[in-house]
DNA sequence: TGGCACATCCCCCGAACGGGTGAATCTCTC
DNA sequence: GAGAGATTCACCCGTTCGGGGGATGTGCCA
């Protein structure tokens, strides 16, 4: 589930580095093109830690900004109110809208059983309502 | 309902200006100590370039890492579907896992007519079923 | 001033949902 | 092998939802 993340974190790594080379090449050049410091160093250090400031914050933003569609699911919420496999299955789709028989369609099993899941996941959520379900499931980040 | 987010940024700010300083005065103390550069400008630059990386990966990631709990509405989604303020009130307490007995009570008007505002948010939702609103309205980032 | 959007309410009816009870498998564990 | 838990299904009954109408009042604006 976290791949793109990973690429994400990756590219951002070499596209950081890859403007740090650029930027030792252009500095260099300079000295090379102009033999002497056309500024004082004080300006230079004003200079780079202004790119350097701006480079970090990009990469940090990348860093810290989850991709769309990521999602770290509360096992431990799940786990600690006891809540099954299927049951979790039946929350998905629930959380997607769907009526008890498309449930049932979707998961191969007749409405009835989709209600008793259902009926367990209410008892377990501590809800009344598939509505609730679906609103207290999110809040325990159970479900994106 | 981006007050904290506001005080978080101007804090990251200050907090970032005070390193910045602290740098600089470290600097010229170290330069009025020892009278001379201890190290070769590469390596000054380096350290100056690595510390302010790092400076802009922190305040990139304490701004681009939103405080819990604050959201966007999408006014966009909402204009565009013509959707209006009392029925954003329903979907609202809809999305909460509401009956409609419980959301007329809580804006003061009968079943009747939050199931008038429902069926026209299912219209402009295009969606047939409560729990279907919910997650299209959540999709367009119309609710939390 | 007549249409338009909005909000409010009513009734009816079929579908969906929720609660309760019971029961048959299957798997894992003690 | 007994018991616990998970999964599957069934039936009944009452409540809630959704869709179809129709109705009234208000405010806006062309």
């Amino acid at each position: 589930m976290g791949q793109g993340r990973d690429r994400t974190v990756k590219r951002t790594i070499i596209i950081y580095s890859l403007t740090v080379a650029v930027g030792a090449f252009l500095l260099q050049w300079l000295e090379y093109r102009y033999a002497v410091h056309v500024f004082s160093t004080e300006i230079y250090i004003v200079l780079i830690a202004l790119l350097f400031t701006a480079l970090g914050v990009w990469v940090g933003r990348r860093i810290a900004a989850r991709p769309r569609g990521s999602f770290d699911k509360n096992v431990r919420a799940i786990d600690y109110l006891g809540i099954s496999e299927r049951e979790y299955e039946v929350l998905e789709l629930l959380a997607k809208g769907h009526s008890n028989r498309e449930i049932g369609e979707q998961l191969f099993v007749s409405p009835n059983t989709v209600k008793t899941h259902l009926a367990h996941l209410y008892d377990k959520l501590e809800v009344a309502r598939r509505t609730q379900a679906v609103d207290r499931a999110r809040a325990l980040g159970m479900i994106p």
